[in-house]
DNA sequence: CAGTATCCCGATGGATACTG
DNA sequence: CAGTATCCATCGGGATACTG
């Protein structure tokens, strides 16, 4: 038997900045290029590698976006051919126990699943 | 002066489960959806209210995405008028330490941009 | 209350070709 | 190498109206 709600109920958590950082993070692709590059610097067609499937357009359109908000930092090494690099920030660096917490429970999802069939 | 990369990197972290979670909590609206439901069992008409700007359709076409994941759990309270509870199951519950990740990196992104304007 | 059914538009993102 | 430009199909998702 259900028991009668609270008018109240348990109380919503207080307010939610979710969507603070979902705003960053929410795009497509744009967690696994955060995690790629949280273990370390990398070039450009070393992530297009890494983020399997990526095109050049999204990877692109992705680091523009996150180096605007100041999550991740493009450093151009003058040399020929051009090279350039992309890190974490500060700020990126942040961001890094959540994507390792959704990497983990990713994880333990994955485990159940093939546990069940 | 930029260091120079060893040829194997700092090597990437092993393999992604990322995608296997982010396929459950990507969709829109899905990550506000569980955490509400975090805080315990909700009625359609409360989880609409409590997601702000949600509309009808898409909290229905999630929920079912949801349930089907088995991540949450729809039961039906036989009465006139009808109602519906949801809540989250077990596997949902592994979701939850992922969603306060993001929500407390949210909370400090914003702290820290506030800071700066 | 708790949805379902349609219509429909705009953004997302892939493929491809081109450039400094 | 590190992108940019263009074309174009898809589809997510809002508005609205209807149902058991």
């Amino acid at each position: 038997m259900l028991t009668r709600r609270k008018s109240k109920v348990e109380s919503t958590p207080p307010m939610c900045p979710l969507s603070e950082c979902l705003a960053i993070i929410g795009g497509q692709w744009t967690p696994n290029i955060i995690w790629h590059l949280s273990a370390g610097p990398r070039r450009f067609s070393e992530l297009k590698d890494d983020v399997v499937g990526v095109s050049a357009k999204m990877l692109t359109t992705r680091l523009k976006k996150l180096e605007a908000e100041g999550i991740v930092h493009r450093e151009v090494v003058p040399s020929s051919p051009p090279t350039v690099e992309y890190s974490l920030t500060d700020l990126g660096a942040e961001l890094k126990p959540a994507i390792e917490a959704i990497v983990d429970v990713g994880h333990r999802l994955k485990l159940r699943r093939d546990a069940k069939s």
